[in-house]
DNA sequence: CGGATGCTTGATGTATCTCAAGACGTGTGG
DNA sequence: CCACACGTCTTGAGATACATCAAGCATCCG
């Protein structure tokens, strides 16, 4: 389970990295919030159920999980890939009900985070707020590009977005080897995350290895020309927010 | 221009008001946010455009405005509506550059409001936060449910839901009366933002009249059945988080 | 009166879904 | 150790939902 070899909190270390420097304090701060005991869960169960009221912060340290929504039929659409270093709801435990679903993709290990537990650690390095907000923002900005793509792109622009999408974010956290990463969901959560269905999605695929745009087997993905995979995805990096302000 | 006579801030007070019983402090706190000039833009022109340093808060008073995405050859995605009440972006002035566009539909009029000048409100009515954060969950949780849409829902399931959740927003802010409301947005956005082509949304709407779901003429929509309508849609209203926990 | 803008309709093509089946690998119980 | 179930990927055939292109009409406004 190579996904899970890497852990600790040390992808949130480098994805916070991203939008403000971190010193030793701040690390030192944030190293609490792994103290607690932490939580294992096997692929294809639910973390959190629709419906549910919210308590706690989960912080995903390793495996793959996803947001998904689901219509009585039985139709179903994952909203937001959470990878290593995500928080999966920052701010929904003031919610009173959970509107949307959390699965493991994967099996994932994370960390149940008590609100006033995290409260501690603000409290202790309020600037830290500034780099959390921006994680909030950016994961809003990542749903509204992933309206963009459903709604306007095609499905071999939609993989292709996706694909860059997904590498940036795993480099980020150190999960990418140069142009490759692993890719360890099937190819039915990539179709309901791109509102295709799997056979669709298959032959899409196909049409991208054909393309040479990208080698896809045994769960690795290897980007073979990511300029043109990003101009075939009209891929503009902005709604990530990498820099710093 | 009926829907510019509704002045001022009641409805934020409205919509604040669905999550939080609001006393007088609190509206007098508040208020203090529309004592800027109003600034007033024409339909199908931008209020702001993606890749622009975002510096204010705005807050919608009038009309209908949009938050949308577009791709460079022209295709386009409106991802938000914003009514009535609406800020259209409560944090994203953090950030050094905006990732998507914002376009008033109709004649709009709204408040620029400095980010210092809102802390100041905060400050004196520190409970308001949670308002404010719970309205940014509402908005991420329409974001998601529109996924969900585009994604899964068909497109005259999609109408509907998109209508009845237009009709529990605007009711909310008091723009509603009885089953109807003012719909005065054209058919190609209502293409834009569902992902259809004008043809089919423009087929799709006469599907819906002739199913008696809804009567629509003028700029005014009228729900002829709304529990049929929400059954159409497959319409959960818990995203919409209006009970006050 | 002429030019936008928006709504509507028809005809045609095609992209995508659905249904169905087979191949392969993996884990499990007999 | 084999038989079997199960999950995943792949391919084919057929149906259809949707986009595209094109045109006509109404309304509004200069």
């Amino acid at each position: 389970m190579p996904t899970l070899t890497a852990a600790g909190i040390e992808p949130l270390f480098r994805l916070l990295g991203r939008y403000m420097v971190l010193d030793e304090a701040d690390r030192a701060a944030l190293s609490t919030l792994e103290t607690g005991p932490i939580c294992t869960c096997d692929a294809r169960t639910d973390i959190a159920r629709e419906g549910e009221n919210p308590t706690v912060i989960r912080l995903l340290v390793s495996g793959w999980a996803c947001r998904y929504k689901d219509l009585p039929d039985g139709r179903r659409q994952i909203v937001a890939f959470f990878l290593p270093g995500d928080f999966c709801d920052l701010n929904v435990y003031i919610l009173s009900e959970l509107d949307h679903s959390i699965g493991a993709l994967t099996q994932v290990r994370y960390y149940d985070i008590q609100p006033q537990q995290f409260q501690e650690v603000i409290d202790q390095r309020p600037h830290l707020v500034r780099a959390l907000l921006w994680h909030e923002m950016v994961s809003a900005g990542i749903q509204r590009e992933w309206l963009l793509s459903i709604g306007q792109r095609s499905p071999l622009e939609r993989l292709s977005h996706l694909f860059v999408e997904l590498y940036y974010r795993l480099r980020a956290v150190g999960l990418a080897t140069g142009l490759s990463f692993d890719l360890p969901i099937t190819q039915n959560h990539l179709a309901e995350a791109n509102g295709l269905s799997v056979v669709h999605l298959n032959r899409t695929l196909q049409e991208m290895r054909r393309a040479g745009l990208i080698e896809l087997s045994d769960r690795q993905l290897r980007i073979i020309d990511l300029d043109r995979l990003k101009s075939v995805a009209m891929f503009n990096s902005n709604y990530l927010h990498f820099n710093r302000s």
